[in-house]
DNA sequence: CGATATAGTCTTCGTTGTAGACTATATAAA
DNA sequence: TTTATATAGTCTACAACGAAGACTATATCG
């Protein structure tokens, strides 16, 4: 369990968006916040693969509910962010604040 | 040339530590300022080989310099940052700022 | 009960992360 | 003037992460 490695590019995305949509984070929205907010596309099995890859190295937790009663109504996975990880965020974003501070002259639109 | 991806998290960290030391950039400082920066250990081996995919993606420029009269004074291959490079760590920062924002209650110590 | 909508899984493959061992080239020391 | 030591970079190999196509499951609607 948790072995414990360096958050990837879009583990770090993914982990951000259940955080923002605390606890309605299932599948379908995380790749929607994603989209939405980066402006980036992202295929559902991408999504998937990456949760799923979070939750064996322990940085997120899942619980499959009961289907609702909706068109569709499957049911669905939903996630919450482990400590360990809120801990990785918090130390992955302490250093790119350290790595950029400084570097707002190559900010500016060209 | 230049096949247009997202950076990775570590390719990030490269790039932000060359444009930090500008015109001193080369692999043992570049090296030196990410493991500072944010307190991670890297091999030489593993900024290396970043530096040199960076490089066929057509995100950084290099050019071996002549030897230098000191002790161990081999050649050294400096770096610089393309413009291609730039709006993707700014796109890439963009993107996280909209993510992040609104977060503050989960950066909190614990 | 067939069409359609939502949610998730399987499989696969390319890209990125990472390091150990090695090479090259300089000065310092013996 | 050979041998040690310091700096800088390369080779090779593999594990972890990023990404998508095709498929499965399960619900409602007509």
């Amino acid at each position: 369990m948790a072995t414990q490695k360096n958050l990837g590019e879009f583990e770090q995305l993914v982990l951000l968006a259940i955080l923002r949509l605390g606890p309605a984070s299932y599948g379908i929205p995380i790749r929607e916040e994603i989209e939405l907010r980066t402006g980036r596309r992202a295929s559902r099995a991408a999504i998937y693969t990456t949760l799923r890859r979070l939750e064996e190295a322990g940085m997120v937790t899942s619980r499959l509910a009961d289907p609702t009663p909706e068109r569709g109504g499957r049911a669905k996975r939903y996630f919450r962010v482990n400590d360990v990880a809120l801990e990785e965020l918090r130390s992955y974003r302490g250093a790119m604040f350290s790595m950029w501070d400084g570097l707002e002259q190559f900010l500016d639109r060209s």
